[in-house]
RNA sequence: GUGAGCGUGGCCUAGCGGUUUAGGGCGCCAGGUUGUGGCCCUGGAGAUCGGGGGUUCGAAUCCCCUCGCUCACCCCA
């Protein structure tokens, strides 16, 4: 027997609602701030999440799919939204739009981990990007955008995590100093600790290792190192934030796994953190498309996982909006009634009423099970004898007077919502 | 990549070495009503007990491998 692919899944129709909801609801909000939709190739050139996401990344150094197509070609399956996005801005020459380009699109990613709950191999984001502006009141406006949707859909209980991170002015002083710091301690850190010293010493902070608790908790902050322009964006965005009366807990110890941040970065955490905590997150990135062959190109942007937005809702007992269901089931007996019920359940259908017509040759009894079991409002019965009158029997199925109505008059009675 | 738990028809599950041709509930299909559902009754289909190998006279039940799910670590959406 085959099996979905470890870390995928399918999603059925009764899942569907879900995802029909968090999509419907971000396209809306998305609308409402100027965001218009790009979509970008499943697939791109290894080299660009190479260079994009950064080479020492956990995502590059072990998550990626990647594979030779025929002609030769490195190709991964994107890990993520970002670069892409990027990518189309530079070679579509978007910078000369009014800027900042905003955009968002619903990527499907994927990457090679263990799989556990709201954490996939093949999962789903939906990703905004502000591009081409430096002024902290897009980050507050994207952030804002962020929030706005999940207050849509109704979640309750998140806390937005935000720090700064530096730029390239701020941010190798800052290193320096915390390698100073941390010289003498790394006897008594973890392993991993030891190797993010040489690699990422900004990771350091990130480390849930009891043992290295002590030398993040006197570590320098960021923070206090951050450059003048660096300070003054951060003030900025907070103060639009508090404007935007969105709770801010500032988390001077809040570092993103990707290489490309700077200045502002967030996350989104529920209320009741498993182990997957970030329902979404993202920052500025005002180096990236430099680093993809691009001219320096300030930027921020966003990404929040589906599923996992999905596993929140479920947790929180939110229902979404059911979608349309039948709400006529047309059933009939013998061959003559059969091709009236196609017609007039087609008829039906062109007057927007969602319609299910007996198939297969069951008994009257047995099409109205089907129509009872799938929850329909009205039945709508044909027979040699109705047949004859030039009639079909309405029954409305929560009970009551069945009516025999010419075939127009129980369309018109219908589409009119019986 | 590391550690732990679990895996019986579509779903929930009983059975945990020998009246098992694997039992029940839900769901599905049909009959009880030669054209009328929901309740009830009856019947039917549907399981190589995740897959493979081994131990044994005998395995769903024990052992090994493998696949998958869940949880934690790690990482992140």
């Amino acid at each position: 027997m085959f099996q979905a692919p470890r870390g995928t899944q399918d999603i059925l129709p009764e899942e569907a609602p879900y995802w029909t909801f968090v999509e419907q609801t971000a396209r809306d909000w998305a609308a409402r701030y100027g965001y218009g939709e790009i979509r970008t190739p499943t697939f791109e050139d290894t080299g660009l999440f190479l260079r994009g996401v950064g080479g020492s990344t956990d995502i590059v150094e072990k998550e990626m799919y990647t594979f030779q197509d025929k002609g030769g070609g490195e190709l991964t399956l994107r890990p993520e939204g970002t670069a892409s996005i990027v990518r189309a801005y530079i070679e579509h020459g978007l910078a000369s739009r009014p800027q900042p380009v905003r955009l968002f699109s619903f990527v499907t990613c994927f990457r090679y981990d263990r799989p556990q709950r709201g954490r996939y191999r093949e999962f789903h984001q939906w990703d905004c990007e502000a591009l081409g502006e430096l002024d902290p009141l897009v980050d507050a406006e994207l952030i804002t955008l962020l929030w706005r949707v999940y207050q849509a859909l109704g979640l309750r209980g998140l806390t937005l995590q935000l720090n700064s991170i530096g730029d390239a002015q701020c941010r190798p002083a800052y290193l320096e100093r915390l390698r100073e710091y941390y010289r003498p301690l790394l006897a008594t850190v973890c392993g991993d600790c030891q190797r993010r010293y040489q690699t990422n010493p900004l990771r350091l902070l990130d480390c849930k290792n009891p043992p290295c608790q002590t030398a993040i908790a006197g570590a320098p902050r960021l923070l206090d190192y951050l450059c003048a322009e660096c300070a003054e964006h951060f003030a900025a965005l907070r103060t639009y934030l508090t404007d935007a009366d969105i709770p801010v807990e500032l988390n001077p110890r809040l570092v993103r796994g990707l290489d490309y941040y700077t200045k502002t970065v967030f996350e989104v955490w529920p209320a009741a953190a498993g182990a997957q905590t970030a329902l979404g997150g993202g920052g500025r990135y005002d180096g990236l498309a430099e680093q993809l062959g691009g001219r320096p190109t300030p930027a921020v942007g966003f990404a929040t996982g589906i599923e996992r937005v999905i596993l929140t809702l479920k947790a929180q007992g939110i229902v979404p909006p059911a979608l349309p269901a039948p709400r006529v089931y047309v059933a009939y007996l013998g061959d003559a009634a059969r091709r009236a019920a196609v017609r007039l359940a087609d008829r039906l259908r062109q007057r927007g009423v969602p319609t299910l017509v007996g198939v297969g040759g069951r008994s009257m009894r047995a099409q109205l099970r089907q129509a009872n079991a799938l929850g329909v409002a009205w039945a709508v019965l044909i027979g040699d004898d109705e047949l004859a009158r030039g009639v079909v029997q309405l029954k409305p199925m929560a009970g009551g007077e069945e009516l025999a109505l010419a075939p127009e008059a129980a369309v018109e009675r219908l589409a009119a919502g019986g």
